[in-house]
DNA sequence: TGATTTATTGTCATACATGACAATTTACTC
DNA sequence: GAGTAAATTGTCATGTATGACAATAAATCA
């Protein structure tokens, strides 16, 4: 009974807005309005599906990290072809910029904005945990001999260079760092054969 | 004639109090007031001596990369003794950690403000570069029969990953990863000599 | 002492971000 | 059509960040 329920749908479309508010705007430099702008509606309305600031910031969190996941889980399944190794690579350093600079920008706005609200540290440090715990699951696959923790530590490493590739983006470095980023990778895995 | 000026003096103690205040609030969540009442002054003094909060932004930026520079420099000298890739390892992975929390967020804060400033990009970028290119040639020194461009892809990889160590510092990640961080550095290295 | 330069304080106007809430409209069920 | 729950709009009060500027105090030199 009663008018059918928005809110999902209204939800999704505030919290898209928000991610290019922040890319146009950095986390901290758009109010609600801007977004409310963005998404094509009223302040007062946006406060009414998302609470009020804190509420926002969190929901966000929850989304991007939950979408980061399904990423590698959705990639796996379409890459099961390929070796682990392989899957572990072109996950991480895809040929094509798969992560758009402005999900780099979000991501990155969150790891700043964790520095002062620990719900959201916990939730990155619980993130970065399970991501190099898998990927250190497909290196001992494909290097059963290694030792579970040489496994991890590469793991960690390669994630590393990534990340770090991940968050120089917005500063427009030539492809040269890229290459060799994940040359570096390979360069990494390639060292838990001996 | 006139009055003696103060202003190099009250810069760096206007400076010192931002770096403060970033470490506690993050950049955008400090106001000029509470930098003034952090250096122990009126905000109308304040913005006397470093202007708008656009100048004062610019001239952090200047003085810490500058800091980053001669701090690298200084290390070079004071370890003279070793050789180059001992020099650079314990530069960029020391044993204690040598860069406080405070000053990584204070980098971090900057870098994420560089996505809306053209003006500290560039100065980051040129920064980036200036350390790649030394460090570049520190493991040529040792490795004088690898390529070039092998120790400058190896010097960036090196890079990242302290880069990615330190960005992740405020997440308080225990100490697993950065040992990690450093034996996948040392491991790069190594490659240099095959 | 007087002139000059800088330091320092205080105040005002403006703009804006946010939270709260009342009022109205819309869509669905019985 | 009546009832109901949610959507949507509008407004107000409050706190605060900022820029501008006037006014006063202090230190140095001629």
């Amino acid at each position: 009974m009663g008018r059918p329920s928005l809110a999902d749908q209204r939800t999704a479309q505030i919290l898209d807005a928000f991610e290019r508010c922040i890319a146009r705007l950095g986390l901290d430099g758009c109010s609600l309005n801007d977004i409310a702008t963005e998404a094509g509606m009223k302040r007062s309305i946006l406060r009414h599906y998302v609470g009020n600031r804190e509420d926002l910031v969190h929901s966000l969190a929850d989304r991007v990290i939950g979408k980061y996941q399904t990423s590698l889980q959705d990639h796996l399944a379409a890459s099961a072809a390929l070796r682990p190794t392989e899957q572990l690579l072109t996950y991480l350093f895809p040929r094509r910029n798969r992560s758009s600079t402005e999900s780099i920008v979000v991501i990155e706005s969150l790891i700043a904005a964790s520095e002062c609200d620990p719900e959201i540290r916990d939730r990155i440090r619980a993130y970065i945990d399970w991501l190099v715990t898998q990927s250190a699951r497909l290196l001992k696959e494909d290097h059963p001999h290694s030792k579970k923790e040489n496994c991890w530590a590469v793991a960690y490493g390669v994630i590393a260079l990534c990340f770090n590739q991940e968050s120089l983006t917005p500063l427009g470095l030539p492809v040269k760092y890229a290459r060799s980023a994940r040359r570096c990778a390979e360069t990494l895995i390639a060292s838990l054969d001996s």
